[in-house]
DNA sequence: AATGAATGAGCCTTCATTCAT
DNA sequence: GATGAATGAAGGCTCATTCAT
């Protein structure tokens, strides 16, 4: 079975290159945790990097797999949505076990892109991120700027991202106490829904008015 | 002078291991760029993995110095504060030049955390979230829980750091012709401050109506 | 052949270390002499300790297979064994040629031990030992001591050792003329048969008479 | 105090050219146990060779100095003296704590001679053997030819070397019950001045007649 | 189609030594 | 006279890759 050589070390180079980085995850140590010869990776995939890039279209593909985008019915409030949509980001970023290499190589993908960062970012991160626009055109006054709902959609991923990306810090910096009581997806997903939900409640309320003066913004149209 | 190839090395060092990351990076392509022998690393250092470990040491230093925590007179009102600290968290995270690799090293240390984290996490993280503890806690209620206050910190500095860890895929996303005119420190700071006191705000609102979630949030309303 | 560079590398390592000592051996020389790569020795043997112990172990391997133990027919007279021994003991002390090395890493063995030392002694050195002491036990008085057999047995290995041992120095301490007419071989094994059955055939008839000394000997006559 | 650290150089590198040899000892580590700079063995020695030679030099006088050369009254028996003398040569072998990296270094130049040698034998080695020499004339047939005055040196020698060339091995070799109760110094003089004036006393008898026969000695005259 | 053997480049480190002070 | 700093050479080893089978 040629392809069965082919998905073992996939399966293999996916959490090692997740927990090592490419320069530090080497062939010899994904073929052994294959189980298979150490010239598979040349003869399947070419050499290194192309298994790397393989790797990462895979994990992309189970990460979605794993956690698809909310669907609702007709008529499903905007908040709704957006609270299905806030948790689902969550658990794919806060995914354990067998998923939690998948989020892990992606974030690393953010930090030092690669070739294969451009088509991923097609068609793997923008569905998410339209998906997220649709939402937030419901909550957003109808005249926002264009800049103004990227932003505002950037604003509502980056904290879902700071949980893995910061994950470390975050469990140092917090009382030891609070770590497993409050900081469960559940909560997560809640904590960020409700203030994203406020300030786009309170935005939509005080548009009509001023804005808040800080030095480096004139005239701002929001 | 005794430390002037130790300062040498050190500046070196720093921009190689932000780019390529702790193993990719080698100790020749560092003295080279420093223009000292080969040995020097040991030398000084006594190995790659201490002249590492300096080296995420400096850039933490480097980067408070370069954009010290923002001060204001007395009785400046909350909200302004806020204002301030994101501008210097932001303009931290999006520091170019000179000043970027520090924030990139940064970057690589919290998705992979080394031994020195702990230290660097109480020494330079801990008092800027303690700073922002403190401005949080004269806009939030002030009934609202320990880990309330952590996770709207959280919030914000999450939204913060988005630009810094997904920059590239950010860069992909957005319009081609909204890049260069609405995602500039100044833009960002501006939304990211006023996105954060609309929700602050309503939530001081809401507070006494609803209440802080339960902690398995299912099919609650907001 | 898939064991031909293993044994290129083997043979060729054999003289380095027995000259050189491990230390200031070379992996780099050894691959050079052998004529194979540099990385061979990792590839084949683990590392540069782990093809030292076989080295070692293939010296003693190839000493025994050159100058087996000596055999006799049944009936044989003990000084006639002995005679027969101590000449195969020195034949493989002051080999020359293709075979000296093993000699050499042996004594280097000896004074600097390795873990590889207690498997062979027992492997190769005791069943020499073995074979000497049951010809002594023809030679010696049945009522002597377990330590007396063994002493015995070094005071003869001893003899043999020396000449390889310190044959630099007896090199230099013997007069020039003697060098080439006495010191080979031949009458380098009549000399220590002779001194050594001469003590055997003393002691047995003295044994009546005096006994095995007391710990401490002072002041003993003999 | 310039000889001050020459002398702390000094002391320091025996024990440790002796236990790892001139190749694995490093400077560094001399220099460390001496407490000195890393400098100073190539500003007061020149380098590390001339250290070592240096060091080997010392090794033999303190070694003498330690167990000097026995003295007698005049008309001290023959066999008297042969005691006295496998007593000091074994004393001096088996030396321990502080003396014994002397005889450990002799060992290293034995099996691997240095330039140092050929001087070292000539001041300090063939004194001994000539005093060994000079006793053995009184023991020996007066006709023993001249080689054979040197190989019953070398044989009495060798016993005595054996306990150190080979004392590892000894120790795996004889039963554990044995070794700290018979293998102390003056037990193993007794049996080698015992087995040795055995076996003069008997060549001195069995003179007249003929002698053993092996196959290789032909045409010999003692 | 698949693999065990082998390769050459490059890694970090350590060494004895030298140099500037 | 003595030393901390610096150096160039070489060390063992690991790597991704290739080759012969």
């Amino acid at each position: 079975m040629a392809d069965d050589t082919t998905t073992k070390v996939l399966q293999a180079a996916g959490p090692i290159f997740a927990d090592r980085g490419y320069e530090a995850a080497t062939v010899r140590e994904i073929c052994a945790a294959a189980g298979v010869n150490l010239a598979s990776v040349n003869y399947h995939f070419g050499g290194k990097e192309t298994l790397y890039l393989e790797t990462v279209r895979l994990a992309h593909t189970l990460r979605l797999e794993h956690v698809p985008a909310p669907t609702w019915a007709p008529g499903t409030a905007a908040d709704e949505k957006l609270a299905m949509f806030i948790r689902a980001m969550l658990e794919r970023m806060l995914a354990t076990g067998e998923q939690a290499w998948q989020t892990r190589l992606l974030m690393r993908e953010m930090l030092q892109p690669t070739i294969a960062c451009r088509a991923i970012v097609e068609d793997f991160i923008r569905p998410q991120l339209d998906l997220l626009l649709g939402i937030l055109d419901e909550l957003l006054p109808p005249e926002a700027s264009e800049h103004c709902r990227y932003k505002t959609a950037f604003s509502i991923v980056g904290q879902c991202a700071h949980y893995r990306v910061a994950g470390e810090f975050v469990g140092l910096l917090i009382p030891q106490s609070e770590r497993a009581a409050h900081y469960q997806i559940g909560q997560l997903a809640d904590h960020i829904t409700r203030f994203s939900l406020a300030a786009l409640t309170e935005l939509r309320h005080q548009q009509p008015a001023g804005q808040i003066a800080t030095e480096n913004n004139t005239n701002r149209t929001f």
